[in-house]
DNA sequence: GATAAAGTATTCGGTTACCATATAGTCAAG
DNA sequence: CTTGACTATATGGTAACCGAATACTTTATC
């Protein structure tokens, strides 16, 4: 081996850095990335050091650099610049990473929301004990007219996501004891989602304790119908409504075609009589 | 607020969704995701409902499926398939994420590196205890043409790309003690790439002890200067070569322009006569 | 030293997932 | 019934490439 320059040509620099030529002529035709000399053929040569700068290049854009912001920094760097951009672009990454770890846990739940949602049966209604759960409330919506209700189901969708309140968690209605009793079932007094923070600020509170829980598959206009047979179930079977009723879409267009196989889940707290 | 659907006009459902109107003209278009109706003016509306697929759609974007691949896995879909869909999705995106959190790694190496070159004199030599370190060595390139070198550097970061070995720190290149005597600088004997895992099957152990620590600045053709300078160093100094030369460029072109700003760190094991 | 195979450069068109802008039609409030 | 805020469509443009076609070099082989 002797000092004189170890090169390489496009196609070897390319299979080096595991990309296209292509990407190398385009890089080098929008000025980001120059090889170390061109001969009078007009044929690429790359240098070793080279590599190191590609992949530097490659880091930048998996942290969401533009070419053109890239090569804007490559151009005017020196090491404090390189540095400071170096941390900026750290702290980016982080939040990028957390924001995929979000992701991912929405999927894990909505995964487990379509797993129960298989092993239903859609006919029966059941008690069943029920765990403490925490809530975030929409503001109050109750009588309100339909221009109303648009506005506050955007604003409780906006706040959700701009909290990050949203965990893949269906958004739920919830129906006062009142209305039910009155059988004024679409008059949705809040709209919610779950919670699973614990350090969440006054969350409403899903008490612990026997529910009803029944499905209604369908359109949601049929509803009612739904509501009319678990209360005579729940007649027959001796339980008392003492609360509120919780309705979940438990698969909805996202795993299913159309409305007529749309699931609602509905639970509403009773007590023996 | 009665039972008639609550719809959204256009702006209202983008604004909600947080994205422009012409992202949803976009996904009418190619089919992807049509408003529930459409009136006789062609105005779109959409239902609270499709919100949910909706933000269904940017997931599965987050974790890079293409607009017609989300299309065909919506259209074909049914709850099993969903939950397989999620599961490989699922996957990919852990994958992704160990990815980035290997690149926030190298990145944070990166800049120890230029802070550690920006506070250090480049004119002087010193006399340091290191401790022991681990390396992946590449294949012996000791009096081998340029051509042999080109293709070992080659197969040497495609190594350590492919077996994820790279972690930003730079890669070097060994001198090994008998060369340094015959002052064959520029033969080396391997290139080498510090590795943190301590798992790593045979690694080259850097011994821990005293090395001389110089920099040499500018073009690499220079260098057996620099080894010179620092043989009468030691021989001033009262040291004696008893090992190998470590070179590792540590300013390069990612952190300054042009070759005569490189900065290359020798450090050559030593011990007192 | 001729020829074939393999590599290189340039050019052109295509792709994806939109965004901006221009133009024209529609709706709701005063 | 007009005004302003909205809607629709159409067209062109963008980023970051990819693929294929064509022409030229280099290298290997006979």
């Amino acid at each position: 081996m002797e000092s004189t320059k170890i090169l390489f040509t496009t196609g070897e620099f390319a299979d080096l850095c595991g990309v296209k030529k292509q990407t190398l002529f385009h890089y080098d035709d929008i000025g980001l990335f120059k090889p170390e000399y061109k001969n009078e053929n007009g044929y690429r040569f790359y240098s070793v050091q080279q590599a190191e700068v590609f992949s530097v290049i490659e880091m930048l854009k998996e942290i969401g650099m533009s070419l053109v912001e890239i090569k804007d920094f490559l151009h005017f760097k020196n090491p404090k610049q390189a540095i400071e951009l170096l941390t900026e672009k750290e702290k980016a990454m982080k939040e990028k990473i957390v924001k995929m770890q979000r992701t991912q846990q929405i999927i894990q739940n909505k995964k487990k929301q379509i797993e129960e949602a298989l092993r239903l049966d859609f006919d029966k209604f059941t008690i069943e004990e029920m765990e403490i759960e925490s809530y975030v409330l929409s503001e109050d919506i109750l009588n309100c007219s339909d221009k109303e209700y648009t506005k506050s189901i955007m604003s409780f969708i906006k706040y959700t996501k701009q909290k990050e309140l949203d965990t893949g968690y269906p958004i739920g209605s919830l129906v006062r004891q009142k209305q039910l009793e009155t059988g004024d079932y679409w008059n949705y007094s809040h709209l919610y989602m779950r919670i699973d923070q614990p350090d969440f600020a006054e969350p409403f509170i899903k008490k612990a304790g026997k529910y009803v829980i029944g499905y209604h598959k369908g359109s949601y206009v049929t509803i009612p119908e739904t509501y009319e047979k678990m209360k005579i179930y729940l007649n027959k079977e001796g339980y008392n409504i003492c609360g509120d009723s919780f309705e979940e879409y438990v698969i909805d267009e996202v795993s299913v075609h159309g409305e007529d196989n749309y699931v609602t889940k509905i639970m509403i707290q009773v007590e023996e009589k």
